[in-house]
RNA sequence: GGCCCGUUAGUCAAGUGGUUAAGACGCCACCCUCUCAAGGUGGAAUCACGGAUUCGAAUUCCGUACGGGCUACCA
């Protein structure tokens, strides 16, 4: 009777779920090696959290010697957008994010994209019709509609299932007769579940979980003939030989409902990791709430490219939301990489983790400090030949200067952290490139101090490219004392009134001149790298700025 | 409404019956100092609430509140 209705329904499939097991063989790897996948619908942008779990598979399957593949999930047709998937594939590359194997790669267990996987969960759903697990539900959109409204004044469980389930029990000729009339039908679960029964499942980070079992007649195949996520779930990930499903936990609800999938389907079930999602706090509403793309710059994964957040430290931060332990390994071994620490689902947090900029921004700028002058200099230049081209030239015209000022306070045992991003590159050193300097000059500076033009110049006149930093700081000191102002910050504090300022002051002057602002790195390395006749220049713009 | 999950400082968190309740980021103060970024020292700040078990609870149990997720022919 129902192996009747099962060619019925799919003339066509003439394989056995035998065929897809010997074509997918289980896999040759170490016992305890994780294969893990990444499964974007491609449906537009790729957001940080997606990112996140993508980066949780990778790293998982790294460390045990295993598989991390991408899959696509394109099943639903409707939401699919122009170009999503070529967006998916070039996000994961630019932040680093390497699977293995899977779709755009290859591999053994492919396809990889379930839109060519049609006829492989029609084979399996035949034949769980055959066995009588499943069966074509002709009901209609409006009929379940209503349905739905009943068990929400009644307070019910929402969804089809004992009574509801009109349609389980069909003989072959109503099928034939509902089929014949060219009724849409879709397949549905014939669910052997019982809600009283509780089932406890194991969840790699969440730990034990309880649920009633699952006992509603999900629907497996739509009434196009694809899948549901559900379905093409069980099947993939049995015939892909996945061990981990790692993935975001608002898939824990379904727990019950693939438990009960790969018991029917005859599977051994993959281990479930699901992760904490990341949230953000609403400045307005003041509620924990997901990223949203609108709403938070950082929510894209395109932001980090263009504002110019390197991978790395990205990685770093995603590390230290991944293993809550993390954080603490890594100050303590920051000669070692992420590639060295152990990821444990176990010290993976179990709620969600609320995005912490600054924490990203520390992380960046702890990033930076570590690198040297030509190397910061080579990384903000690959990343403004893809975003600020016109800096680019700016950058590769002046390449040793830019190094030699990038250099500024890079040795010894506290480099200096200053820069958070390769943007930040542009404008912290905008006073390093002359012809940068004539357009932006003073622009930044928004002091009305009066500043003494003339001293400078004799400051200038008295200046020695040869000296040693003390040397150099001796004779500030020493021109100070002749200008009227203290050589030293305290004696000043002492007795304001017996000096025009302090040698503090003096040294302001200077560096504004020079820098076009208050602030700046190490002044005597600057005067060092841009050298006397730079120096008469840039007084002659100061000049020019201050009498305008 | 139903089913799950969660709640330790501003944030991320350690913690598994006895701790001065770690650590990190942020914040504040001071020190260093030619400015800033750092760095050093110190500081403020946390167990959602109510019961129960226990000699003893952040930790176990039960309620309540709050937050999150799911409740699609989306994933």
């Amino acid at each position: 009777m129902s192996k009747k209705i099962a060619d019925l329904l799919f003339p066509n499939i003439d394989k056995t779920p035998d065929y897809y097991e010997k074509m997918y063989p289980e896999r040759n790897l170490d016992d305890n090696a994780m294969v893990t996948r990444y499964g974007p619908s491609p449906t537009g942008s790729v957001h940080l959290g997606n990112l996140f779990s993508a980066f949780c598979d990778m790293v998982y399957a790294r460390q045990s010697k295993g598989v991390f593949f991408l899959r696509i999930e394109d099943t639903d047709q409707k939401r699919a957008v122009e170009g999503g998937i070529d967006n998916i594939t070039s996000i994961l590359k630019s932040f680093a994010i390497n699977p293995t194997e899977g779709y755009g790669i290859g591999g053994d267990y492919g396809p990889y994209i379930q839109s060519k996987r049609t006829e492989i969960y029609q084979t399996y759903v035949k034949d769980l019709i055959r066995r009588g697990l499943a069966y074509p539900c002709f009901m209609s959109e409006e009929e379940q509609q209503e349905i739905k409204e009943e068990q929400e004044v009644m307070k019910q469980k929402i969804g089809i299932y004992g009574h509801y389930a009109t349609d389980r029990d069909l003989t072959y000729e109503e099928v034939k007769e509902n089929l014949e009339s060219g009724k849409d039908y879709v397949i549905r679960l014939k669910s052997p579940g019982n809600a009283e029964h509780q089932i406890e499942i194991k969840d790699a980070i969440k730990g034990k979980l309880k649920f009633p079992e699952h006992d509603i007649d999900t629907i497996l195949l739509k009434k196009d003939g694809t899948p549901t996520y559900h379905l093409a779930h069980a099947i993939d990930d049995h015939l892909m030989h996945t061990t981990h499903v790692i993935r975001g936990d608002e898939w824990v609800s379904s727990i019950p409902l693939h438990v009960q999938l790969f018991e029917v389907l005859g599977f051994e079930r993959p281990e479930y990791a699901h992760i904490a999602p990341i949230t953000i706090k609403d400045s307005e509403t003041g509620t924990i709430r997901k990223l949203s793309k609108r709403k938070d710059l950082w929510a894209g994964a395109k932001y980090y490219e263009e504002s110019g957040i390197p991978i790395d430290a990205l990685h770093l931060y995603l590390s230290t939301i991944a293993n809550t332990n993390f954080e603490e390994w890594y100050l303590k071994n920051q000669d070692k990489n992420i590639e060295d620490f152990i990821f444990d689902f176990s010290k993976q947090g179990i709620g969600g983790t609320s995005f912490d900029s600054s924490k990203l921004e520390n992380i960046c700028k702890t990033y930076f400090s570590r690198k040297n002058g030509k190397e910061v200099f080579e990384e903000t230049l690959s990343y403004a030949e893809k975003f600020d081209k016109n800096y680019a030239d700016f950058l590769k015209d002046n390449k040793d200067l830019m190094i030699a000022f990038l250099n500024i306070e890079k040795d010894g045992p506290r480099p200096r952290k200053d820069i958070a991003k390769y943007s930040d590159v542009k404008e912290e050193f905008s006073y390093a490139i002359d012809s940068m300097f004539e357009k932006e000059n003073y622009s930044k500076l928004n002091s009305s101090k009066d500043y003494d033009i003339d001293m400078i110049k004799r400051y200038i006149d008295i200046y020695n490219i040869n000296d040693s930093k003390d040397e150099w700081f001796n004779r500030i000191k020493e021109f100070s004392i002749n200008e009227g102002y203290s050589p030293n910050v305290k004696e000043y504090k002492k007795d304001p009134s017996k000096y025009k300022g302090h040698v503090g002051d003096v040294c302001e002057a200077i560096r504004v001149m020079v820098t076009g602002r208050d602030k700046s790195p190490d002044l005597y390395e600057i005067l060092k790298i841009l050298g006397k006749d730079k120096l008469n220049n840039r007084l002659e713009l100061f000049k020019k700025y201050l009498n305008k």
